[in-house]
DNA sequence: GCCCTCTAACTGGTATGATCAGTTGACCAT
DNA sequence: ATGGTCAACTGATCATACCAGTTAGAGGGC
């Protein structure tokens, strides 16, 4: 009903135009930032807010920072990690990055069939009941909106299935992103949240220990949603690069 | 030789203190940080600092700063990203962790077939020579620490290739955690190392624009890594979690 | 002229202490 | 039970020092 007030703190906007005046490009790498006490002055705020600003983007990987030296932009693209992608798709102004999208689509794609694979040697017996859950609510949901957020659950459930330390942190990193884009993928990836015979047969997969079936039945329900959203990036001609 | 000299700020430390802590489970998720004033005092530094090492566990989503409030714990299995990997794998004491070595290995062995295969779509022929002539140099090497690095610009060039942000991304994250690991990998994928015709063999894909072929040949490669790996930890009894 | 050295003027890093601004819970009036 | 007030927390911001490392240029020796 009413939107949640958002509140960002000074710091958090030092860093936020920052870090896109560097994904824009307009600074690259190599530049030089101006010293701290400038920094500060120019922006109109206190020189720690600044310093803490910085702090995020050396932890991204975007700066490198020298005792004594000064302050330099780094390669992004060589450098950074995945964390940045739910900076990437989407910037202050709702501009979306059709590479950005591409990425993370494409990085699902190939993860999925692990993921169910993995889950499928690993799932408890009350991990694998969830599962079944997650599947008979998603036959119950009668609109896109009420589907998006159970398939979205039963994702999670068996990312935690997979007991692997690399499935849940990429898909942490994944869903920060996705989290972006949820109003827009509603839509688009309806296709995808009403197979719901495909997670049906991940689950029986789980139950029979069969990773290999798991795997296949995964991949068969990702690709629904990767061409939806390729065809949808196709249709869409410009806002490709950023400015 | 002589190792580099590491020169950590306080704010630094305080960033990996906490968050060690964190990670070994010292502290849990709900629990509440001390106030920074407190916390301050106790580690002895400025609040600034303690600030400055907060921000950071911020955006590692590691805690959640209220203003008024105080600072709670959040679940990192939940929360955290895939740039959280490098400080699992190992802590200040050296320790090893299992777990985290199994996810970076496991992703590795996921993503490499779809990078070989979108690498097959989208290299350009500079990019592709590069990568025969890395062959070349990875065949002239004659000992583990020469073809490690080799290697390593291998895939490294590979990835570039693609063009794919996710992949790059994601690519950075691994390569920070296998930068930790490096010395203990030398020896441990030499046998990955010396399979030099996978690696001559993903060229030739290159050059055909066979994507499929390009992915088996990664395929096969990575497996003898995964192996290696995965027969090392099952040697290794203890160490597995951490205290 | 060339090279070394030392210094002065940068840079980031740390410290202190005050003040502003939200959150919470106890208490009170309605 | 609802809403208001207030005090005591919490984090957020600020100003101003001073410490510490880097760098470039002035100056001296060859």
């Amino acid at each position: 009903m009413f939107a949640a007030i958002t509140k960002e703190s000074l710091a958090d906007r030092v860093y936020r135009q920052l870090s896109e005046t560097i994904l824009r490009g307009e600074l690259r790498s190599g530049d030089k930032l101006p010293a701290e006490r400038h920094l500060a002055e120019q922006l109109g705020v206190n020189r720690g807010a600044v310093r803490e600003g910085l702090k995020r983007l050396q932890q991204a990987d975007l700066v490198q920072v020298r005792h004594g030296g000064s302050t330099e932009i780094r390669d992004w693209r060589e450098c950074a990690g995945l964390e940045l992608l739910p900076q990437l798709v989407a910037d202050k102004r709702g501009q979306i990055n059709q590479a950005a999208i591409h990425g993370i689509m494409t990085l699902r794609t190939q993860l999925a069939p692990g993921v169910a694979a993995a889950a499928a040697l690993q799932a408890t017996p009350a991990q694998i009941e969830t599962l079944a859950d997650w599947c008979r609510q998603l036959r119950q949901a009668t609109t896109p909106t009420e589907r998006q957020p159970r398939a979205h659950a039963f994702w999670t459930e068996l990312v935690r299935a997979t007991n692997n330390l690399g499935y849940q942190l990429a898909f942490n990193s994944l869903r920060s992103t996705y989290e972006q884009l949820w109003p827009l993928l509603t839509g688009v990836l309806d296709p995808e949240f009403r197979d719901v015979t495909s997670l049906e047969g991940i689950v029986q997969s789980l139950r029979d220990r069969d990773a290999e079936s798991a795997a296949a039945h995964a991949r068969t329900h990702v690709r629904i949603g990767e061409y939806a959203i390729t065809t949808l990036l196709h249709a869409l001609p410009s806002a490709g690069d950023s400015a």
